[in-house]
DNA sequence: AGTTAGCACTCGGCGGCCAAGAGTGCTAAA
DNA sequence: TTTAGCACTCTTGGCCGCCGAGTGCTAACT
């Protein structure tokens, strides 16, 4: 991308996306000719040859300017400020993730919740998931005279529950027991291993009985549908914050914005492409491959724990957003999901590098 | 309330808000006119007595009529169709919830989707909840050199996660004899009970061992907030439905019924109320205690099992809302709900009367 | 050559105005 | 009691013209 911008073109390319980003209004030359030292008609001169390279725009021959997708994208990868998070902040969601640190299943929430706070976007998180899951332990619970609760554990610390029909009267102990030989036979056993051994029944000394079958089969159901039905799992938050800004003065926006992070458009591609690549990624309006996304600018990260499980945070706002700080937010919120997952497995982390 | 009215009169306030429900426009005398057989003088003088008694009005000199909240009242409690979802939707709907039946905490999901699909707004959910939750069952699983998952499943079939710190080389054995031993000890207690339990340790013929007590301790702080946090289980969907209501043609309205929502408002009134009546409870605009909720109509049910747990679903919707479908609708849900709760725990359901 | 003052030109936004239309309330007749 | 007729009210939408914001260009200046 053009680099042979002059040192003042970059000053004047810079000094519009911020004031754009910061006002939603159009810039016009008088501006930014007090800040630059210069007149108006020098910022003019310099705002068309940016306009030529295709990094600025204009809605009408008398308005400001503004930055196209290029624009943002030159400005996040070569005139940007790294606006890190201060230390108070920090130290604020330190704080916040270590008081529900026990709580596996609030994680995700809050990471959203802080997401949305800092950045003042809406924020995207999907929880952990492991590249191919395994069992880990099984427990059967006695519900009534029909029914039982199969809470399962898989071995990247999910938890899925269902109930299973059983001959009436079975009693705890009973159950106790099949669990534990279940779990022994399916120990770290992939979702295709226990199909097998639901089928083979590999050293089953006493055959299986047809209740163990049920189990070991929903065990294998369960393990698959975790597998494929990850979208679902997506969590946003931050709607309100993001209302806010002026772009969503008119409803239709509204329910677009609404329809994308409800529907699957963002699981579709973006997420995957996160899963697989280092680092904060940025996509910026029409760059999206998805044509719903043209107005949208993303930013997403991978967090996790290196070569076992992962997942991504990320933020979603108009494509006028607050690039620096909402990708060291992105950032930042990677790295203590990253520690968080670490701790529980006692790995080496994703720390985003670029 | 006003049962003087007469037959004519009731059929045109009857007319007057199914059309202004179905419209969303001010309905004028010569709408109706043709329907009614008579000119529309007459039903102009008709909407003035009806104006008098406070049950429509208009906004201006030359618009139509819409009708009062107390028009509304009226209307839901003496004028409406009964309109009973149709048996193919009914069938449509069985067969949904039959086939995630053993999933419990797909229930939630799955009946405020069904439900803000049929009734056409926002639909709100809350978790079944015992009046008071009872342990059921623990267990332990090792996770790591220094962690535990301690997963926990209360009476009404609730299963909440936490991890704990353990000793180093804790085995898994170890842990299940652990779990074993709280599992009897607390059998069927409740939190207050737990607490005692692991302040005196009665019964316990060898002493608990600090991480035994850690266990105990732990179980009983997450069934008190459990109990204390209900506010944060209610779910709700179907804002993108209740988003193409012409009420919400500006955004300010959005970001009123987002934080509606999301914020507790419903829950520290309604849904408590809910919870302790009968039937089917319908909350009309300025009815509402809280003034944020004048614009909005509320239609709540309690589902679950008599004397044993309960939970909420309802509808959210402007006050021009089609009640008589939407009544139905969460009726409908709600008899579903209560026989899967009623299926798991083999009692007597709620079934909603009036 | 680069910078800047000056100026004409363009375009959106806003307020005022007017006409059309929708609907009512009232009155008087059936 | 109903209804036709009519005056009156109020909203809505279109149209016009003005104002202000900003630009682009040119010519002068450094």
């Amino acid at each position: 991308m053009n680099l042979e911008l002059n040192e003042r073109r970059r000053r004047v390319l810079k000094a519009v996306i911020q004031q754009y980003i910061d006002t939603a209004t159009p810039v016009a030359s008088q501006d930014l000719a007090r800040s630059l030292g210069v007149s108006s008609a020098t910022v003019r001169n310099e705002m068309a040859a940016l306009e030529d390279a295709g990094l600025l725009t204009h809605l009408h021959t008398s308005a400001g300017r503004l930055p196209t997708d290029a624009g943002y994208r030159f400005f996040v990868e070569n005139l940007m400020d790294r606006a890190a998070l201060s230390t108070q902040e920090q130290r604020m969601i330190q704080h916040q993730f270590y008081q529900i640190r026990s709580e596996l299943n609030q994680w995700i929430h809050l990471a959203a919740a802080v997401l949305a706070r800092t950045a003042q976007t809406a924020a995207v998180v999907t929880p952990p998931r492991a590249y191919e899951s395994r069992f880990k332990h099984i427990e059967l619970i006695a519900i009534n005279d029909a029914l039982v609760l199969m809470v399962l554990v898989l071995h990247e610390g999910s938890v899925k529950q269902q109930t299973l029909p059983a001959d009436p009267h079975t009693t705890q102990e009973q159950l106790s027991r099949i669990a534990g030989r279940i779990n022994e036979l399916c120990h770290e056993a992939s979702a295709k291993a226990i199909v097998a051994i639901a089928q083979t029944q590999p050293a089953a000394q006493p055959p299986l009985s047809s209740f163990e079958v049920l189990v070991i089969e929903s065990v294998a159901r369960a393990m698959q549908q975790f597998e494929e039905h990850v979208n679902e799992l997506i969590h946003h938050d931050g709607l309100l914050e993001m209302l806010h800004q002026p772009e969503f003065g008119q409803v239709t926006r509204v329910r677009e914005v609404l329809s994308i992070l409800e529907g699957g458009t963002m699981l579709e591609s973006l997420i995957p492409q996160a899963l697989a690549s280092d680092g904060v990624q940025v996509i910026i309006g029409g760059e999206h491959s998805r044509d719903e996304l043209r107005d949208y600018s993303v930013i997403l990260s991978r967090y996790g724990v290196n070569g076992d499980v992962a997942g991504v945070v990320g933020v979603l706002g108009p494509r006028r957003m607050a690039y620096p700080r909402s990708i060291s937010s992105v950032r930042y919120i990677a790295g203590v999901m990253s520690d968080l997952m670490g701790d529980l497995y006692g790995e080496r982390k994703i720390e985003p590098t670029e």
